[in-house]
DNA sequence: ATAACGATTGTAATCGATTTCAATATCATA
DNA sequence: TATGATATTGAAATCGATTACAATCGTTAT
């Protein structure tokens, strides 16, 4: 069932047809509704191989996330979904498990013409360089040297959001858990920032590297109470490795928060799911996904100049932190 | 730069370098390392539209699932990736929040040769007669009733394991947390049919339906325990809604397991973070991922008649049941 | 030397759509 | 009626690869 079909089914030619599937210059109404009924008569489907051949553009754009595991990424990819609906464009997922032959794959595709371009969500600083000369968004894990457009938040900015609202409510001895990706490091300069400001002395020992999933901020919190130092606070620079933190906290039968309080950042939907329910630092999910798949979609078609752009995030105080003044049922 | 381009720069047809990239029939040695120079120098590489329409095949296929949100799915994903690594094809993630055009959309672009086939996660009902003519496989909400490949669990009998649990721990009023899905009703047949073994009476009073996220557990389990029925055990047919339940209980300060166990189904990564740990049913979603996949090639590439798997469930006993009898940094 | 054969390479058709350019139909105007 | 302008349609080239078939080359057997 080719469009050769449909053309010998209503005696016209393929161009008649074809001009009718794309609305274009002057059909008249007779054939058009002629056309149309054949179409539907015959259940004719264009075959897009060909047609994306003939167009080279095949109105798909892929989004690379590191893996659907991480329910950060679901809220994004949303906003991603939403924007893509209101455009004749689609989306396609791929998992990339930061594996280099994933990324090289991938680009490779665009450049066989299978997609149109890449929206790279949270991408390891070396996978950048496989991308050079493809048209490509970044989405979070931003940086200044990446010659590309970007979408994030100021991640530096919201440590510091964090940290003092941990100050504010009278803690004095917080600890870091932190992990070593692009906005890790922001997060970490963040909390340095926020001490500096408040006057208080920068302690190395209350510095916990390289966490990134649960268990490491199990183990860093377990390693940071047993060891003697004197801890109130935590923020812990994603939520999976505060909820770690909580368990161990919990374990030890330590008060959250009158001993110590806790703060992550990315608000997971499990962190107001947790026992306590967990503070954390809100990223504009649903807002970067849109504005990624619009620039993007702009760098394709048309009118744009470089552009990155930075969104707000936003303080979420639950029980972690200001204990039974956060109203569970409320939050639900 | 194309097939000819390569062609002219090294002085051959395009036929024979379509050969060589093909590993097809006979190229002369010396011709042959000719071309793969030639193709190195340019950088060339093939345009996977054109190949794919003359091929008709596009060795892809399309995964669909309702939303990449909940992470039951991630590790179906990844078996289904594992699988897909060990051959020549590609797998597109696609969600599609159980909506009609959706289906509809995916179902089009498998016709219009965008791919060669879908694999199903998790379906809603409906959602079936969208695919009836296409090469599919369902995995995960199989039913009989389907005509079509399928991989699945025994999702009555997991269920009556999971009450039998329960039972051994001398638990006798266990209310039921359940939704209206497909497996959803094979688990409550399951709870029905093991209550019954046991020669426990069923009471509707303690069955709360239509509940498939975490606040509809929540509220299930509130009702459940303010109502004045008697209750010392909980099954819930996913952990989101467990996990609900759980954070209620907690919320009234019921002791869990000693007053009320629950026991939940799916064991997302989040129910061993849980405070208490959540008991629950561990599907094979690796072994789902990879099954289907592979039906799904033998489908296509040959081989294959009508072949549904069903493969073994798991009991996983933490906390929420067992109590302190559950190690948690041995579960981590 | 030549026919016959296998090995290698080239020519041209093909996949299914789009699009340029040319051809025809239609209509108004002189 | 003839002319020109405009609206509508068709023929054929094209996108980039694959592949059936034909053509060429080198080798061996007669």
């Amino acid at each position: 069932m080719t469009i050769q079909d449909v053309a010998k089914q209503a005696k016209l030619s393929s161009a008649t047809i074809s001009r009718v599937l794309n609305n274009d210059s002057c059909v008249s109404a007779k054939t058009r509704e002629r056309v149309e009924r054949t179409i539907k008569e015959l259940g004719y489907v264009p075959n897009l191989l060909g047609r994306n051949l003939r167009r080279e553009k095949t109105n798909v754009f892929y989004v690379l996330l590191p893996s659907i595991e991480n329910p950060f990424y679901s809220a994004i990819v949303q906003g991603i979904e939403e924007e893509a609906r209101e455009t004749d464009y689609s989306v396609m997922l791929c998992e990339t498990y930061n594996d280099d032959k994933r990324f090289i794959k991938y680009a490779a595709a665009v450049r066989n013409k299978l997609a149109d371009g890449i929206i790279l969500v949270s991408p390891m600083r070396n996978a950048i360089r496989h991308f050079r000369d493809i048209p490509l968004v970044i989405c979070g894990e931003s940086d200044a040297s990446y010659d590309c457009i970007q979408v994030d938040i100021d991640n530096k900015l919201a440590a510091i959001d964090a940290v003092n609202h941990l100050l504010g409510l009278g803690k004095k001895n917080i600890a870091l858990i932190s992990g070593s990706y692009a906005s890790g490091s922001l997060r970490e300069a963040g909390y340095k920032a926020a001490l500096e400001s408040a006057g208080l002395e920068l302690k190395e020992e209350l510095i916990c590297k390289d966490c990134y999933h649960f268990e490491h901020g199990y183990n860093a919190a377990m390693k940071l109470m047993r060891s003697g130092v004197k801890v109130d606070g935590i923020f812990a620079t994603v939520d999976l490795t505060a909820l770690g933190a909580i368990r161990a906290l919990g374990a030890l039968n330590i008060k959250i928060p009158e001993e110590v309080a806790v703060i992550g950042f990315d608000d997971l939907m499990y962190s107001r799911m947790n026992n306590p329910s967990l503070s954390t630092i809100k990223q504009p999910c649903g807002g970067m996904g849109h504005e990624s798949f619009r620039l993007l979609y702009e760098r394709i078609n048309g009118d744009s100049g470089k552009n990155n752009l930075v969104l707000q995030h936003k303080v979420i105080a639950r029980e972690s932190t200001i204990g039974s003044g956060y109203n569970v049922e409320e939050g639900l």
